[in-house]
DNA sequence: AATTATACCTCGATTATCTAGGTATATTAT
DNA sequence: ATAATATACCTAGATAATCGAGGTATAATT
């Protein structure tokens, strides 16, 4: 079992739309981009991308449009609404007290005890 | 749909056995103490904790004795090993790096844009 | 005496991700 | 030219983690 499969969960939504917070980008590139920007430490698979992707246009969080590449490839890019950045505040707060926990929990074990 | 719940999916070994590195415990208290240090943002749920105590058991990270309480009443107390600290030294090293790289991602989306 | 709290447990449902397929087009290698 | 690889999108079924809802048993409270 690859360890980062299940720490990602739940913070997939969070990292797209961070990612659409600095630009409109297409799927595939967002793979790469977070493959690059975290280093390798999550890959994001195509059939978890796809997925979240045409939810959150559902919900109206984005919108997407299609785009040709220089080289003549139809790509789809996406464009994170107003609706969308008001959801990314929401997560990053979520996150922010989250991880805060985890870290208080798994320094202060030590010393939280009689 | 629970927001943390999702959060937690991965995390929660790590939680479970930074508690027991303080300390032995039993789960229903650690159940009660994750859901006090963590302000109520976890709850680890009865269904959860039980079965992952169980694996950690197989695995050798964990062992277990029963201990009545001042009143009578039976309790199962959970021990780390050796093993399990180990283990926990991995997840700890999971985690860092994992926390890090999102925050990377979340507060650099703004700024690594061309 | 009945209800609530403590303390353990398990099974089936839910949900997120992954695997593994599929389609189509452009680039690169042979 | 042709085959293989890379780009770019998609979906359906398998896998895995958590939860919900139940169950048992005992102590404390009402």
């Amino acid at each position: 079992m690859k360890p980062d499969k299940n720490l990602l969960s739940g913070s997939t939504t969070l990292l797209i739309l961070s990612l659409l917070s600095g630009g409109d980008m297409y799927g595939y590139e967002m793979i790469a981009q977070l493959e690059a920007r975290s280093d390798h430490t999550f890959t994001l698979r195509e059939g978890t991308l796809y997925p979240i992707l045409h939810g959150l246009e559902n919900k109206k969080a984005v919108t997407s449009y299609e785009k040709e590449s220089p080289s003549g490839r139809k790509r789809k890019y996406y464009h994170i609404t107003r609706k969308g950045l008001r959801l990314l505040d929401e997560k990053k707060a979520e996150w922010q007290v989250f991880s805060e926990k985890v870290n208080a929990i798994v320094t202060g074990a030590a010393g939280a005890m009689a």
